[in-house]
RNA sequence: GCCCUUGUAGUUCAAUGGAUAGAACGAAAGUUUCCUAAACUUUUGAUUCGGGUUCGAUUCCCGGCGAGGGUACCA
């Protein structure tokens, strides 16, 4: 048992021992001790005061004699106003050290068969154009979602839904029939996804110059409104977006042609996804396809429409009505017959849960569609998923850039590979410019400048909170001093050259000697009482949803150890228990580091 | 208009209702006969405003101001 819940435990009978009155667990939760003060633990009594009836001071005193004579891991405690600050014995942090470095994967829970199963739905790319900073976010953050659920004992299930029709592929469809000339990823050396988003760019150049000519001359004169109605008249009047209306009917009809267009260009993003999935590091269980799920959406929809769930419109249009929620009325199939997001979604609910006996589904997707989940989860409950109700919507913020939002059919957008190949050129050049990597061989030194460039990228995007918009300024390359992900990764890889040295050196990892009356300096205690933490950590990142507490918590783990290795000597030690304990401090503190970034799918160097 | 989110040093980020609000970058100054200086140590500097609840509020509640997002045939 930790020794924080120890003492927890510890203080309630104390209470009920000194004031004959029960306390609820929750109120005696010890915390750490702020640097400024001595001591280890801290317990706030102000909440007990009700119970003492005597001052804050008297009753930490009171508790704190308590401890100290009942309980031998507790050495001294001391009082400031209302604050209990508990001294824990140095044979007690050796004894938890040895606790934590005996567990291969202290912290980390391995689920069991009959665990429940989570599924994480994240990436969720279009395929008419390629990856941008925001989906690396999306990624980055569903990858490691994954692994603290998984860490927390629940099986878990990565899916993809690969919004693979619709008509936004049908703009790159039809701009590459009119003006590709023939032209493919291959013959052009193009990545496939790139390839299909210059067509989805050149449309829409295409169409805004076309818009130009069927507006009034007078439309820069016109009011809001008038620009607003005069605006949406040159779109209904528009032959390029009738052209392409008319595709995507045709390929709900499965006409052949367009059908077999549409696997090609299909097939040539797949490859260029691939591409950025495996730089990325992440993976799916189980991919579905929007081409393969909307008809089952459809037939859902239609299918409330009988039971009288929905109501349609004489125009054939299909509506939920959500005013009794205190929502609005909401699109679920276009006049035409077509199906629109919301359709695709409930038809890939239902076949995911047809395949899968899952206890939870998480949507990892941008806080724009706040609404669309929040509509998603009313309609699944209606049309009788029982689950539909309890789904979880983990809304992350957008990335924006210091002038704004990006947006892609402006231009505006940090591409994933280019910043992928920004970073790991970062990182050759400052391992070049620092001669780390000189004695390796080149695929050796290769592997780790990757290693390091794809971390920092990584950490960046991970240690921010999820839920909050962040900002990110291409004309800055991401740091590799100070919190980043290199900074963790060089204190790995040094704890490593120590460990390989001492292996050298024929010392053995462990505590042989007896430590009962040693004395450690509370910086090692630090570091102890840090990794001890661990555990809770994951824990709570799981029961929150939140990469960032891995993120910050290995920083603060890392920052601690910095100055403990530059204070203290480990290997030169001369006393032969205190080199003993510093070797087995040094490899936990490099296995939480490795335990704490593979959660966030960072890989960590053994040098660098 | 209505709904949701958000506001912390010059900048990017932290802080289960707890003590003097932490880091990093930037700027300035230091540390290398010693386990990797991608490190370590100083200095600098912030809770949008006004109320309320509380022994105690960056945190919870109400209001103002600012930013972002959503709001019936884009996904």
């Amino acid at each position: 048992m930790n020794i924080d819940v120890l003492l927890a435990n510890k203080a309630l009978q104390a209470i009920k021992a000194l004031y004959n009155h029960d306390v609820d667990f929750a109120q005696v939760q010890f915390q750490k001790t702020k640097k400024e003060f001595e001591g280890h633990l801290t317990l706030v009594v102000f909440p007990f005061l009700k119970i003492s009836r005597t001052s804050p001071e008297q009753t930490a005193k009171d508790i704190g004699a308590w401890l100290l004579a009942n309980e031998p891991a507790v050495s001294s405690y001391n009082v400031i106003k209302g604050f209990l600050n508990i001294m824990i014995s140095s044979s007690n942090w050796i004894e938890t050290l040895s606790r934590i470095c005996s567990d291969q994967n202290f912290g980390i829970n391995k689920p069991e068969d009959n665990a429940p199963v989570v599924m994480i739905e994240y990436s969720s790319p279009n395929t008419n154009k390629p990856l941008h900073l925001g989906h690396v976010r999306n990624n980055l953050l569903g990858n490691a979602l994954a692994n603290i659920v998984k860490a927390n004992g629940n099986r878990v299930i990565k899916t993809n839904i690969v919004n693979d029709r619709g008509i936004h592929i049908c703009k790159s469809m039809l701009a590459w029939q009119k003006w590709g000339n023939g032209a493919t990823p291959e013959l052009t050396g193009k990545k496939g996804d790139h390839f299909i988003g210059d067509y989805y760019v050149e449309f829409d150049k295409r169409y805004k110059a076309e818009i130009k000519t069927l507006l009034p001359s007078n439309y820069e004169l016109l009011d809001e409104k008038g620009q607003a109605s005069a605006l949406a008249l040159a779109e209904s009047q528009s032959v390029l977006m009738a052209e392409v209306r008319e595709m995507l009917i045709k390929w709900e009809r499965g006409d052949t042609d367009i059908r077999m267009l549409w696997e090609k260009m299909n097939s040539w993003v797949y490859e260029g996804f691939d591409e950025t999935y495996k730089n990325l590091g992440v993976s799916f269980d189980k991919i579905y396809y929007e081409s393969e799920t909307y008809l089952e959406g459809k037939e859902k929809v239609l299918e409330g429409l009988n039971k009288g769930l929905f109501y349609s419109k004489d125009d054939g249009s299909v509506w939920a009505d959500l005013t009794l929620d205190g929502l609005d009325h909401k699109l679920l199939l276009r006049s035409d017959g077509t199906s629109v997001y919301m359709t695709q979604d409930i038809g890939t609910a239902k076949m995911r849960f047809q395949d899968f006996q899952i206890d939870k589904m998480i949507y990892v997707v941008g806080n724009e569609q706040n609404y669309h989940f929040q509509v998603l989860s009313i309609l699944l409950d209606r049309l009788g998923f029982e689950w539909g109700k309890d789904l979880v919507h983990f809304s992350y913020g957008m990335v924006e850039l210091p002038s704004g939002k990006m947006k892609s059919r402006e231009g505006t957008v940090v591409d994933a590979d280019d910043l992928i190949d920004e970073m790991i050129a970062t990182a050759r050049k400052t391992s070049q410019e620092l001669g780390k990597l000189e004695s390796l061989s080149d695929s050796q030194a290769e592997n780790i400048i990757r290693i390091v460039g794809i971390g920092a990228l990584k950490y960046f995007i991970l240690k921010v909170d999820a839920r909050k918009n962040m900002t990110f300024n291409p004309q800055e390359s991401i740091d590799f001093n100070g919190n980043t992900g290199p900074f963790i990764q060089y204190a790995y890889a040094r704890i490593r050259s120590v460990l390989r040295k001492a292996l050298e050196e024929g010392c053995e990892v462990a505590i042989k000697v007896d430590y009962q009356g040693v004395e450690i300096s509370e910086k090692e205690i630090s570091i102890i009482q840090i990794l001890m933490d661990f555990e809770q950590v994951v824990k709570q990142a799981g029961k929150e949803l939140n990469p960032s507490l891995i993120a910050n918590y290995v920083y603060d783990l890392v920052k601690e150890f910095n100055q403990f290795y530059h204070d203290y000597t480990i290997l030169h030690e001369p006393d032969k228990f205190l080199k003993q304990f510093r070797l087995v401090l040094t490899e936990s503190v490099g296995k939480i580091i490795r335990l704490g970034m593979g959660l966030l799918g960072i890989e960590v160097p053994d040098r660098m």
